[in-house]
DNA sequence: AGATTGAACGGTTTGTTGATTATTCAGAAA
DNA sequence: TTTCTGAATAATCAACAAACCGTTCAATCT
């Protein structure tokens, strides 16, 4: 059924339209199937309910954005440090933009972690895959050292929650939130205990 | 006018009854006046509103807590991770245990932290001059090795932010918030980059 | 048969009304 | 005067009804 694929698509598409101008809350389920040209209850031959449309499209967003992250995880002649503060910075500004010139977008963002936990859970494991791909590469190259590569990508994510949720960020503004950011992630990669900084350097020359 | 404290610390001991007996929003201010044998009204003589009763005690119970904490941060014979490692663990855990065995007490916390963005504020400050004072005393001793002390401190709680939200624990264990705190603890001292770790070991010595 | 409809069902939200309660204040009591 | 009261006020909450909307499914169409 290749047409149905087509249909998918077209109820996504009206329903994309509807959630950006009006708010996923706002938007009637007869609504879409009208701008379908089809009944409410066909909609249900393609999409098990309403959240499962805002979780298409968020998918297909957020594919998006991880292909974006993959791309600067990897990007020949920069250190581990530099990508990982990109990645990361990264990160911040998509979700500080979504809130501030997006809000429709970032209130569905927030139904969808609230009532499909999963889904929330299965981004944090898509970034951090990269996360542990930077890691592993990074120490291969000696930049980086550590024991465990999942375990740390989960503790980087760990240490950096606070700049993925928003609801603590207290009225922050991006330069002082990216300001934090750049301090924690300087405590992660350099920590606490005194040790030659050069090392860094010697790993970014054997790198370039 | 010494007897205005005899008076408010009536009224803050009958609120604290009934506040952890039937929680903050079902008890009343004519019932807190009535334990203390005086009209409504004349709690207002007193505390400005209900919630700065609330604000009372918990103030008072924070600043036993505090003091426990300033007692771990300056405990002699452990190095400086031993004790940022128990300073952290202590606030979790009563985090946890208010959450799970007095939830009258964590409904007060909420609801204050809520409308009084200040006095949370004021937690996080006060807990973070016992952090600089931890960390100061570390450099000292050249266990420790970093810039700016309290940006540094500020760091230490961004990266920690999650320990402290049981909205962000979403149903984990005490033992899985445990190992998550371990392991980022453990990023934050040592950090990614590689370097002697018998460094720490030296400086342990030298405090003993 | 398979695809589609749209009325019907049940859960949720919304709007309204009537308490309940925090807070105030004019005056009583000391 | 200073301290306190308790009725008055205004804001919030609870309960109930009506409307709405997501979802289902028996009936209709192709």
């Amino acid at each position: 059924m290749a047409e149905k694929d087509t249909v998918k698509d077209q109820i996504v598409d009206a329903a994309k339209k509807r959630f950006s101008h009006f708010g996923y809350a706002k938007t009637t389920m007869a609504e879409v199937a009208s701008d379908c040209a089809m009944s409410p209850g066909n909609l249900y031959r393609f999409f098990p309910g309403k959240l499962d449309i805002a979780e298409a499209i968020a998918t297909e967003d957020y594919s998006k954005h991880l292909e974006h992250l993959r791309k600067i995880a990897v990007q020949p002649g920069k250190d581990a440090r530099e990508r990982l503060h990109q990645l990361l910075f990264e990160e911040l500004r998509r979700t500080y933009h979504k809130l501030e010139k997006d809000p429709r977008a970032y209130e569905m963002a927030r139904v969808i972690s609230q009532e499909r936990p999963k889904f929330a859970n299965w981004m944090l494991e898509n970034e951090r895959k990269i996360l542990v791909e930077l890691l592993e590469e990074a120490e291969r190259r000696g930049e980086f050292k550590m024991d465990d590569k999942q375990f740390t990508a989960e503790m980087v994510q760990a240490a950096t929650m606070k700049f993925r949720y928003p609801q603590l960020w207290s009225k922050l503004t991006l330069p002082k939130l990216e300001l934090e950011l750049e301090g924690v992630m300087n405590l992660l990669i350099n920590g606490l205990c005194p040790h030659a900084a050069e090392q860094r350097r010697t790993a970014q020359g054997e790198a370039a």
